[in-house]
DNA sequence: GGTATATTTAACCCAGCGGTTATTTAACCG
DNA sequence: CGGTTAAATAACCGCTGGGTTAAATATACC
């Protein structure tokens, strides 16, 4: 089986603007052709056009053609290469909620003694 | 509990780089100081240190002071919300598996009764 | 203080991004 | 055919991003 390309960057890059991923969240609700999609944004038609171009080429998105619409819907794969980058660091943010959890317990049971406040150093 | 903060354009915009990506992964094994971090890379000191700001800003590492050492290390949170993020779309892929799925096994159905390749139109 | 090491800042360059308006292409309708 | 609607392309503009080199800053060591 192919080793998944890297397509992080041009991925991540994508989805670093808001519209965007305002058009994703669309597009997750169903298919939906341009001026549609444009709609809730106060920005002309070639913008939207531009990002869909982005979306698209990040594979992010796939269109076809119906008469002189262009549908566009959402394609799975290149998130679930985000999905699965992301997770590879999972331990990070669990080990936190982890070191968080005895922290707030430490202060609980410091409470019970006296609630002096810290100062600075 | 507040809601998270959109910080999600700042995070992808980070991880669109594959150096900042690499250097997420090279931390994801331990602290660093930036000399350290920098070895693997072709690339000056001064643009190591322009990507670990972007990464600091981003809040995806936070760095310390130990002499003249900086040592940088993960940070947790923004991760989460991009996995928090993806994790929406987790049906999208899901989907497409499912259908991939139906689609082997109708090829396989097929196989038995011809093999014709096809040909474009 | 003087020097060596680690790191950041400054100043600059060029490519690409996100937006615009104006124009063009494609498809339907009558 | 001509007119309308949907969408893409062209040409342009200002700003940022990622890189460079050179200089500045911070800290340890002697």
């Amino acid at each position: 089986m192919q080793m998944t390309t890297d397509h992080l960057s041009s991925t991540f890059a994508a989805l670093a603007d808001p519209t965007r991923r305002a058009i994703l969240a669309r597009l997750a609700t169903g298919e939906a052709p341009v001026t549609e999609l444009a709609k809730p944004f106060d920005m002309s038609m070639p913008a939207i056009s531009k990002h869909l171009k982005v979306l698209e080429r990040a594979g992010l998105i796939a269109r076809s053609r119906e008469a002189q619409w262009r549908p566009c819907r959402i394609e799975a794969g290149r998130l679930k290469e985000v999905a699965d980058w992301v997770e590879e660091y999972r331990r990070f943010w669990e080990q936190s909620l982890d070191r968080l959890d005895e922290y707030l317990k430490e202060l609980k049971h410091k409470e019970k003694n006296h609630g002096r406040k810290q100062r600075k150093p």
